[in-house]
DNA sequence: CTGAAAGCGCTAACAA
DNA sequence: TTGTTAGCGCTTTCAG
């Protein structure tokens, strides 16, 4: 099949160590460089990553665990962090855990068998159990979206509950008071924060939380588009809306389109993630949107820096704003 | 780190090869069995599958190329296809080529120098010439969404031009004649299947293509909503709409509300994909919904199947039917 | 059924 | 700078 090194120093005369120093960044002479490039082209070499892993003891490989592919706010930050990982010469392994913990902690295994070279997660489990074994055999670990007690590995987060704080004072600054929230599933990290967000924002504007104005959804569009209905039917006198992810805000719309609510004449409507969506809308969304572009950017950085040998230093964390976006409707 | 088959060995007293025979389903007498299972507990060992690949030549590694991971229909064929694949103790790389011919070939180049076991792709050039290098080396490739010219594989398709006529069908029997498509890019198969899908269906039914009643977008959420507005413009008389892809679909919904278009009132409708949001929709939307599980599972069986040997049989076929899920949009 | 030994393709001392 | 050599952990003959 593929030519080896060792064909390689047969051709060119030259030995094993040098080629091997060659495609290493060693020194090599311009002349036997030059020869080894003719014999590359010529026997179309290319180097064996897995005769090479088992040497060095390194895969090149990144496994990354996410709750759901399907949810547009992981394919987004996935495709970013593959993208640049992939310049770095490392191939990543994309596990959909579907919000299960078991299925979550078969990844983990799965990863770990496979002796990835570093583990990227978004975590289903409230525990990091499953991380330590990682962190023991001295694997970097980047965790999006929640911070892990006990873990000691670098997170990065969206401020989720300022984010929710800010749309929802923007609502309150537009003489909203009676503002309904669409919050995510209990026991999940970023809807509870959401949630805090939202009782912020009442709080220091002197407001007071009626708990009836929360109905939770499951982050689908279906949950959301109940979610919705649910409120509309229970607080007829609400008069703002703020939904808090994207899925659910395709959901909510759906539902007022069809009771033919007018926004923001009827309701004043704040939604979540994705630009495009928001923009597509009619009247023009106002969304909280996370910038997953950027979480992308920090979490493979982060995973190639701590590769590179920045491996002892204590994890950090990596707070970021989300973004708001101003639409037309409130 | 983790202990090795030698470990094993020394801890057991039997030969190194007794213990790989062990791990390869070879006979080993019941008390050695025990021995052996007993040492792989007390030492927690773990096989090594870069070192065994090595040996044998394989990775148990797929490499995926997709046009854009964001795409619901391609994540859910992939949430689908990397399941049942890691399952089997293979791992799924994906590259998202955002429909990019270069990044295509680059993706290609990545896997195969990453020597993965086979190829799993949903093409964006044309031409399967970047293919060939993996049959030629014995890997099996399987294609998805498209017939490549001249190169030997499986092949998973949708029957678009199917789909589509049975759709618009539909539409004239329920007594529409102008109908208006939103359609997909250019020199996309997908997209050109389905126009002709469409045009078959008028044909059929001794109808004249008006070419006006055809609008491009480009798959996108905001491209649906311009192709629809422009159509909406231009052919007020227009009496239904097909959809011809999921983005698309949503970005139509968007446009339509906005325009308070009421559904099937004014304007019968057709979507494509995703049950989902078929059902959150008001009306519920009639939908041709690809069968992305499916395609998923026979992708990865037929994958497995050749990597399990058959891979010298000629490519095969696999022409799948959309479903139609009627809602209450015409 | 089990053991000894060779070697997959590469890296990393160590010598030269 | 370059060559020699010894493995990385596993599979796989080939003997026993």
């Amino acid at each position: 099949m593929s030519a080896t090194m060792k064909d390689l120093a047969k051709e060119t005369g030259l030995g094993l160590a040098t080629i091997s120093s060659y495609f290493n960044g060693g020194n090599v002479r311009e002349k036997n460089r030059e020869k080894i490039e003719a014999a590359i082209k010529k026997l179309d070499f290319e180097i064996n990553e897995v005769a090479r892993g088992l040497k060095t003891n390194h895969t090149k490989l990144i496994g990354v665990v996410i709750p759901e592919l399907e949810m547009i706010y992981c394919a987004q930050i996935i495709t970013e962090v593959e993208d640049i990982l992939r310049n770095y010469g490392y191939a990543t392994i994309v596990c959909d855990c579907r919000s299960d913990v078991k299925r979550e902690e078969e990844a983990l295994d799965f990863h770990f068998h496979r002796r990835v070279d570093g583990l990227i997660i978004m975590p289903t489990s409230r525990s990091g159990e499953g991380l330590k074994r990682f962190i023991d055999h001295n694997k970097p670990v980047v965790v999006i979206d929640r911070k892990l007690p006990d873990v000691d590995c670098d997170c990065v987060l969206v401020d989720n509950e300022k984010a929710v704080k800010d749309g929802v004072s923007r609502l309150i600054k537009a003489k909203h008071q009676k503002i309904g929230l669409i919050a995510g599933p209990k026991d999940v990290y970023t809807s509870d924060e959401r949630i805090k967000g939202y009782r912020r924002a009442l709080e220091e504007h002197g407001l007071e939380v009626d708990e009836t104005l929360i109905s939770r959804g499951d982050y689908t569009i279906g949950g959301g588009a109940k979610a919705v209905a649910s409120l509309l039917d229970s607080r007829p006198d609400m008069s703002a809306l703020f939904v808090s992810n994207y899925e659910m805000t395709v959901g909510a719309m759906i539902e007022l389109n069809e009771r033919g609510v007018r926004i923001p004449e009827e309701l004043a409507f704040i939604g979540y993630d994705n630009k495009e969506f928001a923009y597509a809308s009619n009247p023009r969304l106002s969304i909280v949107a996370q910038p997953t572009k950027v979480i992308g950017k920090i979490v493979a950085q982060q995973m190639l820096e701590r590769l590179g040998g920045d491996s002892k230093k204590p994890g950090g964390i990596w707070k970021l704003e989300a973004e708001y976006i101003e639409g037309k409707s409130i």
